[in-house]
This record gives C-alpha cells, structure tokens and sequence, in this order.
DNA sequence: ACCTTGACCACAA
DNA sequence: CTTGTGGCCAAGG
C-alpha cells in the first residue's frame, strides 16, 4: 500500500517507521522527506502527532519537544532509550534530561 | 502574493 | 553554559 503525497501523512509515516528504542531529530525526519522543514514537522507533529510516536522524534540536541518532556520520559524508560541524566535525580520538571542522541539516532531504510 | 506563527537548526560571541 | 542572529519550510489569514 502506498502512502499519500501530503506532507503531514508523510511526516507521520516516516514517525510511524521509528523503532523502539530509537530516534530521531525533526531536521532528520524533513531530511528523509527530501526537505528541510524540520519546523513544518513540529507542526505536523503538534496536529496529528496524537497518532504517533511523538516521544520518538527530538531535537538536534537530543532534547524531546518543549512543554512534553515530562511525558516522554515515561515512555523512554519503557522502550530503554539511552537517556542522559541532567542533574538532580529526585526532582521532577525543574532538571529536564536529554536523550543521547549518538546512541539512539535512528534512520529508516531507503 | 504578503505576513505571521511554529513540538526547529546551525553558527557565532 | 547562555544569548543573539539568520535561515529554512509549511500552513493559515
């Protein structure tokens, strides 16, 4: 089955391709897209991301989407994410973690 | 066609 | 580490 030429079905399907245990930046799934709309992404993401593994897609520096951190990393800890403690283990939104990027960055298949 | 808004990215100071 | 600047693309008004 083919998938749509809309930007957004796209997006989701690359996101849709991500395994557990990866992932990969918004500049990355643009990137695999033939463009570089990485904030196009964010978009789509912030629209139908309700539909996808959103917790897989972050930033370049592997920090997961502003405002949803604290809901992703529940969802690293169970897909074993390499994650990268920031500072104060017991504290909650004030430290944020990061993901480690070089261990977990991902790309689907061409 | 123009402008504004974004779950962004890279670089320089 | 933080801040600022420029660029990039897509969607909506």
């Amino acid at each position: 089955m083919s998938e749509p030429d809309d930007f957004v079905s796209r997006v989701l399907g690359v996101v849709n391709s991500i395994p557990p245990g990866r992932v990969m930046t918004y500049g990355g799934v643009a990137a695999q897209l033939g463009s570089r709309a990485a904030r196009a992404v964010g978009q789509v993401m912030a629209r139908y991301g309700s539909e996808v593994a959103w917790w897989r897609v972050i930033r370049a520096g592997g920090y997961p989407p502003i405002g949803h951190d604290a809901q992703a990393l529940p969802h690293y800890r169970a897909e074993k994410t390499p994650l990268l403690l920031s500072k104060n283990p017991s504290a909650t939104a004030d430290d944020t973690y990061r993901v480690d990027y070089a261990a977990a960055r991902w790309s689907p298949p061409a």
